[in-house]
RNA sequence: GCGAGAAUGGCGGAACUGGUAGACGCGCCGGACUUAGGAUCCGGUGGGGCAACCCAUGGGGGUUCGAGUCCCCCUUCUCGCACCA
């Protein structure tokens, strides 16, 4: 060998490190812990792509710093291996899904261990695993107990495509967020997990996470909570109008203190006093309203929201409590069932959205407040804001601050309302109608009673099935194993449950399943949790700020209050890495063609109609390799929907997985979204040669000797020390690579004194652990570098004996001086004013101001 | 509509508490060595100008000796939420 060879160097170090279990984790260190966690993959099909080991290096150059700082450091690796593709897969192929989805695991296995990442390999989960999933099904035995499960029929997201139910979180603007399918409303009997009962601890705690603020205000918005308070409506009594009589219902309000402009009532179209309220002239009109209502779909509901309100007057009245004033009741779309009570009292003057139901229906708009904009027409729009109230009986003359707590306490004491804390959030639809999931241990006697399987005849393993469809009656897949099905529960017969839990099931504890893997007692031990406690870095995609993120904090805060862990949240720190995109390039019939099939022809510039915009012509000088096709570059999402994903092991294969991971890395900050371009390779590559050949005499193979240091190198090499050590804390990763550069092209050839030298190469190593290895074992040293303490760094390494001083006239920049680092301010002032540069600015002037930034910068303010 | 973030060369991006804008790399231009090179090395590279200099961090104001950085207004883009009473 003589080149930098990567393909040479890197199996065998990878090969060193399993052989010599370099990174393997123990708990009865003496060290303090590090727990550095990356979002576990799901074993897709199509495989790695170069936008995966982004995390996973970041995450990986943290683990082997901390390593080299004394830290015992866990950084486990496993898979998310549940869920519909490799159901759909195994329909498509008719294969057992867990056969599909071990054989992609094997090749995700193969892609991440060539990339040289420090994993604990010897800890790696598998969430479809039983071994892995039966505690998952004891952990829901769990929350069964504490009476967080929960079986109820509810109105839920399904999705015809799909043949499943779908949680609130997984449906955006009434399509499945995965896939795109439309989904629409039902109610079905469905598993719950009591998420609400969490809401305010999951709100509060988030306080003290060091977590993007991004993400704490997207949970925060998601859960959602809102003051206010509940209050009671009584209907009029009216039998002659055929109109059942003699009830109330309640309303929920953030602003009791409009009550005095409430003008009319809106119950929902699922409401139940709907029906018995509507008199006989309205009936016909309310019915058809509500069964419209619930025959469209969530995407329907939203789309007609956008356009205008719609509404029927129920015939029915209520009464005002504050005034007596009787009110109509009327139902439409805008009120939803599932939040607050489902009924609402309409205050037009200081509301958007019942302002656009009064101007539509023609209904009374009043004013409750006098406000600050004189001129404000209540009649052409709501003023949600501030003001003094009016028309509020001996409510007026107060603030919205005053007035709420004293119409509270009003209401109160009438009792006919009380204060109420409302959430958005809802409970957690858990059961999904598939196969490839985790099995609820959970009976059903014929008495229609439901129990839980005794915790020690856990797992409930996945039967095999003929089919992975639902039976001809609509029941779930599981329903088709008959011998499994029918069991026994405490000597009675009985049917096992056939809904399967969803994906995020196995991803909600498997950080904690990492700390003791093997166990078979237990989900994990009290010991290991103690060690661990929890995770200090997770580094996932933003795409997980609510869903992953909201319900692993929920069952953790569960295992909490069983005494399980010790730790309230599971994840100290947490930062995202942004997306990578890649350029798609299409030809003008809307072809994709693959990045390393098109070339750019500087200067060769045709025009043609955009495939994306039909009217639009583009110039491009792209064209596909070997011929006249011109094709038009644009970025995005990395995938087969615009072949452009690029494997990273073809870039490994290429240059070597050092260099893909310093390119990761150098392209820009971590969190930020940024194009793929395999030509970037090449620079970092051409860097990675030089350190080889810096130390390496490419004819003759040998290591060449060390040379001496000089004020140069160490001050180079101790700027890439800072950078570096510091760019761990703060998660910059792109910085240190362009100083550690610098010191390459500072050391130009020159070989480094050993000191020096070994130096470098520990800083390189968690960037690029293969080279580094490769090198430290030709400097001499036996055993891997990876427990090698970290370079300290020696701040007077970067003192000159001369400092650079900027000189400025007016805040302009017109010389620099170079000058004895002991030069006083007056030399300094003194040199500058000499400097020809700055005479001829200064010259016929009087310097009124001169401002020294001591070691930087003179400013002469001269007029 | 509401909330969060961003805007710097042909491109990705640097710039500590306001103090030399464009580090480092890609690409491009020129050169060396080469049978050849997706190899290596050297030099150049924000725009304008022969030069002295001038202009430049999305646009417009302001604070300051000095603004990419701080304040106000505007534009554009990305992300999230979206009848939540």
């Amino acid at each position: 060998m003589s080149r930098y060879n990567p393909a040479e160097i890197e199996p065998r170090w990878q090969h060193y490190w399993t052989e010599h279990g370099t990174f393997v984790a123990t708990e009865d260190s003496s060290k303090p812990k590090y727990y550095a966690l990356c979002m576990f993959p799901y074993p897709s099909g199509s495989g790695l792509h170069v936008g995966h080991p982004e995390s996973y290096t970041a995450i990986d150059i943290v683990a082997r710093t901390k390593r080299m700082q004394g830290f015992n450091v866990l950084n486990p690796i496993g898979f998310d291996s549940f869920g519909l593709p490799a159901e759909r897969a195994a329909q498509r192929e008719n294969r057992h899904p867990a056969a599909i989805t071990r054989e992609r695991i094997a090749y995700f296995r193969t892609q991440l261990q060539r990339l040289g990442f420090s994993f604990n390999w010897e800890r790696e989960v598998s969430t479809c695993e039983v071994d892995y999933y039966r505690w998952t099904q004891w952990i829901f035995l769990q929350l069964y107990e504490r009476g967080l499960a929960y079986l109820a029929e509810v109105p839920v997201n399904w999705c015809p495509a799909q043949g499943t139910v779908l949680a609130n979180e997984e449906v955006v603007d009434g399509r499945y967020v995965e896939t795109g399918d439309p989904v629409e409303r039902r109610s079905m009997k469905q598993w719950m997990l009591k998420i609400t009962a969490y809401a305010q601890r999951l709100l509060d705690d988030l306080d003290g996470l060091d977590w993007p603020e991004g993400v704490l205000e997207m949970q925060r918005q998601w859960i959602g909570r809102s003051e206010g308070a509940e209050v009671r409506f009584d209907v009029v009594a009216d039998g002659a109008d055929g109109a059942d009589g003699d009830r109330s219902f309640v309303v929920y309000t953030t602003r009791p203190d409009t009550l005095f402009g409430a003008t009319w009532c809106v119950l929902a179209p699922e409401h139940p006093l709907v029906s018995k309220i509507t008199t006989k002239a309205q009936r016909e009109a309310v019915e058809a309203y509500v069964a419209s209502a619930r025959n469209k779909s969530d995407l329907e509901r939203q789309v007609a929201a956008d356009k205008e309100k719609t509404g029927v007057f129920t015939g029915a009245t209520a009464i005002n409590p504050v005034n007596g004033e009787k009110i109509p009741i009327w139902v439409s779309d805008y009120v939803l069932i599932t939040y607050g009570t489902g009924a609402i009292m309409a205050v037009p003057a200081h509301d958007e959205r019942d302002h656009a139901f009064a101007r539509k229906f023609g209904l009374e708009i009043r004013p409750v407040y006098r406000v600050e904009d004189q001129d404000h027409d209540f009649q052409q729009a709501a003023w949600p804001g501030q003001g003094i109230a009016v028309n509020s009986g001996r409510f007026d003359g107060l603030s919205v601050a005053q007035f709420k707590p004293a119409i509270i306490a009003w209401l109160e004491e009438q009792g006919v309302g009380k204060k109420q804390v409302n959430y958005k959030l809802r409970d957690w639809l858990f059961s999904r109608q598939r196969y490839w999931g985790e099995p609820f241990p959970i009976v059903h006697t014929q008495d229609g009673q439901v129990h839980p399987v005794d915790p020690e005849d856990l797992p409930i393993g996945l039967p095999h099935v003929d089919e992975y469809r639902p039976t001809a009656d609509g029941e779930p897949p599981l329903a088709r194993a008959t011998d499994w099905l029918h069991t026994t529960w405490h000597g009675q017969p009985a049917l096992r449950e056939t809904n399967t839990m969803p994906q995020w099931a196995g991803s909600c504890w498997y950080y904690l399943r990492y700390m003791d893997p093997h166990n078979t007692d237990l989900p994990f031990s009290p010991e290991r949790v103690r060690y661990w406690q929890s995770v200090d870095l997770y580094i996932g995609g933003v795409e997980h700020a609510v869903l992953h993120l909201l319900y692993a904090r929920f069952w953790h805060k569960v295992l909490f209050d069983c005494g399980l862990v010790p730790t309230s949240e599971p994840f100290k720190r947490l930062y995202n890495q942004g997306m990578i995109l890649a350029f798609a390039y299409r030809e003008s019939s809307g072809k994709y063609h693959a990045p390393q099939t098109v070339e750019r022809r500087a200067g060769q510039l045709s025009e043609f109609v955009s495939a994306w915009a039909p009217n639009d012509w583009v110039q491009t000088d792209w064209y596909v390799k070997g011929t006249q096709i011109p094709v038009e570059q644009k970025l995005g999402k990395m995938g087969k929907s615009l072949n452009n994903s690029v494997d990273p092991l073809e870039i490994v294969d290429r240059y070597g997985a050092d260099t893909l991971r310093i390119y990761e890395m150098f392209m820009g900050p971590l969190e930020q979204v940024k194009p793929w371009q395999t030509s970037g390779c090449d620079g970092v590559h051409r860097f990675l040669s030089r350190v080889w050949r810096l130390f390496v005499d490419e004819d003759s193979d040998q290591t060449r000797p060390f040379g001496t240091t000089s004020k140069a190198m160490r001050k180079a090499l101790h700027l890439a020390i800072k950078e570096t050590t510091d760019g761990i804390d703060q998660l910059k990763f792109n910085t240190p690579v362009a100083k550690m550069m610098e010191l390459v092209n500072v050391a130009k050839g020159q070989v480094p004194a050993r000191q020096d030298a070994e130096a470098f190469v520990l800083i390189l190593s968690p960037y690029a652990p293969h080279l580094a290895e490769e090198l430290w074992h030709r400097f001499g040293h036996e055993a891997s570098l990876a427990t090698e303490p970290w370079p300290t760094f020696d701040p007077t390494a970067l003192v000159d004996e001369t400092m650079t001083i900027v000189v400025q006239v007016m805040g302009k920049k017109r010389a620099v001086l170079e000058i004895d680092r002991a030069a006083s301010k007056d030399q300094i002032l003194t040199a500058a004013k000499a400097d020809p540069a700055v005479m001829r600015f200064i010259e016929g002037k009087t310097i009124r101001k001169e401002i020294y930034v001591p070691g930087k910068l003179v400013n002469l303010v001269a007029t």
